[in-house]
DNA sequence: TGTACATCAGTGAACGCGCGTTCACTGATGTAC
DNA sequence: TGTACATCAGTGAACGCGCGTTCACTGATGTAC
């Protein structure tokens, strides 16, 4: 049972060492770190004090500080893509496939929103600066229940918008980034920066009237 | 000579204390440390070191690394705002004036695009997370030469879009939210994020894709 | 079924590092007489 | 014009802190015979 998914789903083949899961649970402490604190309060020697053990003890699960952060971050990639399909699963699907694929664009930002407001400090260690591009791994996946991870999500959603015949097929290519650039900037500004007071009770407002601009601009 | 600004302006009155422009030596290696290294690599001792001076000697013109971290984020600030003027001044002035209102919000935003991938590390200061709100102050300003911050001066683009009659009044309020947003989140994704190889050569493309998106969603 | 052994997860102690910040000081300067 | 003094920018030394990381170890477990 070293990876935080289902604990019963792997075989007896070179899984399952000693007696501990002290890998999963040094990354759910790290996870309640960067919870709380971003990613700077991810700190080896405070998860191994959470998880009861020798601060040393870490290194027989990760290669130093810098890697449980990658496997932090992961995780909170794989958060943020659960708030998505989360948001993805409220539609009725029963719409017109036009308005189906807008809504699902509209659907993947605003998970993306509410995930910043809610989670802020995972949010913030998701994207925060890196030396390393992070990227999915068997021990560190970065998709959610449903197997996209969140860029992903936004690039099935776009493609449905080309299906429906809303969005022209020639426009499609790149077009990913632009929406990720709208949102991601507006949660930023809230969540890091000097927009937080401003716009803070008026953001539910905001934000539709930024998806409102995403999907007349794209 | 205690402000950054025109050394020869100050009169003697209650300025020039005694034989030291130090802090103003402190500021511009804070500066110079957030060009390269971002917000953490502000760091009072080594700011000292590279003035020459015991590491206690800041505390005589900053009450402490918090401080001289705030009046870096105002230079920073105050640098963004130069960039966005820079590009405001490529304008040709004899555009009529739906057009001319339309490339200025276009500047502003390239501007602001432009300075932080030229000034990634200063970028990153200026918009890092903070407990204290930035303001500026008479020893740290936000503006840049023309005397706007840069959050003014995205203001003052869109009013001119108004008054040209290029967007109906009624969607003005907010409406720097939205283009700071979608130029803010390409800047961060591009700098700090998991796009940067991604969309690193195509910078300027993209980036004018976006702007495209801003002006029509507006 | 019982015993010897190899494995390796976790221990205990220690390291060097660089940081921000404090204390009591010193000594060059500007000013009052 | 000369002298005594107050000011206060910068000094020197030290502090406690928490971090990541290393070393040689110990002792519970699974496995081979």
């Amino acid at each position: 049972m070293n990876t935080p998914t289902a604990p019963s789903a792997a075989p007896a083949v070179r899984s399952t060492y000693r007696h501990g899961d002290l890998r999963r649970v040094l990354l759910e402490a790290g996870i309640e770190l960067a919870r709380k604190g971003g990613p700077d309060a991810v700190v080896l020697r405070e998860a191994t004090r959470r998880a009861g053990v020798a601060p040393n003890a870490a290194y027989r699960h990760f290669a130093g500080r810098d890697a449980l952060l990658q496997a932090v971050r992961a995780a909170a990639l794989s958060a943020v893509a659960a708030a998505m399909e989360a948001e993805l699963a409220t539609l009725p699907p029963d719409l017109p496939p036009a308005d189906l694929a807008r809504a699902s664009v509209r659907a993947v930002g605003s998970g993306y929103l509410r995930f910043a407001l809610l989670e802020t400090g995972l949010f913030r260690t998701a994207f925060a600066r890196s030396d390393v591009l992070i990227q999915a791994t068997h021990e560190a996946p970065t998709a959610g229940p449903g197997g996209l991870n969140p860029f992903e999500l936004l690039g099935a959603a776009l493609d449905k918008l080309v299906a429906a015949g809303v969005m022209p097929p020639e426009r499609r290519p790149g077009a990913e980034f632009l929406a990720w650039s709208a949102v991601h900037g507006l949660a930023m500004l809230v969540v890091d920066g000097p927009l937080a007071p401003v716009i803070g009770p008026q953001m539910e407002q905001v934000g539709q009237r930024l998806l409102d601009m995403v999907e007349k601009g794209l």
